[in-house]
DNA sequence: GAAGTATTTGACACGACGTCAAGAATATGC
DNA sequence: GCATATTCTTGACGTCGTGTCAAATACTTC
């Protein structure tokens, strides 16, 4: 056995680097293959497939990302909660030199073009699976916070609207990058939600 | 001048057809040429690029898809006049087999990947300025059906929150392909900004 | 009918993805 | 300690995509 002359986890961090910057179809292995200082070949003999380098770099972008949203979610009021959850959204789309924008919605736009095939629906699956599990972060933030009657007990409507806002706000950042713009989006939504006053 | 031998109109037709089913990244312009019986460099000389002929391709949709919406928008109570948007938006995404999706939200998340172009620059601001175009549209149907205070008579931020949903739709469409859910949250905005009941 | 002009056509250059066989470097067995 | 097996690396190759160009073609106009 020979062994590798690169780390797997740093070639990962490299990688989605680039796709999260460029996109998955604007970035070539050969860029990823340079900036790490891996020959091309070496990289689909450890990760098989381009879309397989992705999914397996996003994974490990998902897995923080879940963890942040998941510490921005537990801590204060509901209005406290819900704020921190949008904030760490728009930073996180907003993040970056040009900002990078949101890699879960860019993924899904652009993955699974074509008829049909086998790994881009695994992919799919990953990308689909981050926003199920946010959705169900923030119901039961909702569930939790909830002191009196509020969403007319169904959090669980409530909290698709608001994972629904996140995905148009990521839409809206790539149509218009305007920051402040997207700030009052989630203010107003979450005054919707929860009156302009309590929370 | 030896005349075309092929319909301007009609290649353009054929063109967004792909586009909207394959996105623009997965849509070769030899598939195009082979659809519309047209060798692939009378395209290059007609259309000067895959990107503008996307881009007027697009142009042509984002015209007629206007002009349903307004009528959409144009006619009841106000009540009406978002349900009748919301059903034509989701209507739109889920139109063909399978599905084809949201084309604005999938360009815009497709295009405009590398650093910083040309051509993507002009792109996205055709797919950014349809959806300027329709919160204008649902801002004057909010203004004129607003019969009390509704909006707290703030009609620019409700509509940008309608448009935003519709954005968060365009997304969860192609993660999970639930119509019923769509409808779901559609229902659940209006009832959110117009309350359970009246509108 | 001849000249001019725009379109078509096919070849070319370039870059991307993915595959493969041959070479290189380490672990394991004797 | 050395041979062998196993894995990784490397470079060449095939295919397909975009975009360019010069030559051929077909119409319009004088």
């Amino acid at each position: 056995m020979r062994p590798r002359e690169f780390d797997h986890d740093d070639v990962l961090r490299i990688a989605f680097d680039q796709f999260w910057r460029k996109g998955v179809r604007g970035t070539s292995l050969s860029d990823i293959a340079r900036d790490a200082g891996v020959q091309r070949g070496s990289l689909y003999n450890a990760f098989g497939s381009k879309e397989a380098l992705f999914l397996q770099a996003y994974e490990r972008y998902a897995g923080d990302y879940f963890l942040a949203l998941q510490k921005a979610l537990g801590t204060g009021s509901l209005r406290k909660r819900l704020t921190a959850f949008f904030d760490l959204t728009i930073t996180n789309f907003r993040s970056g030199t040009p900002p990078r924008g949101c890699p879960t919605t860019r993924g899904l736009m652009e993955l699974g073009a074509a008829e049909g095939e086998g790994l881009d629906e695994e992919a799919r699956q990953a990308l689909a699976g981050l926003i199920s599990r946010i959705t169900a972060l923030v119901q039961d933030a909702l569930s939790a916070g909830a002191a009196r009657g509020e969403f007319n007990g169904n959090a669980a409507a409530a909290a698709l609207h608001i994972v629904t806002v996140t995905r148009g706000l990521a839409v809206l950042e790539r149509a218009f990058g305007d920051e402040p713009q997207l700030r009052k989006i989630a203010a107003h939504t979450i005054d919707l939600l929860l009156g302009r006053k309590g929370g």
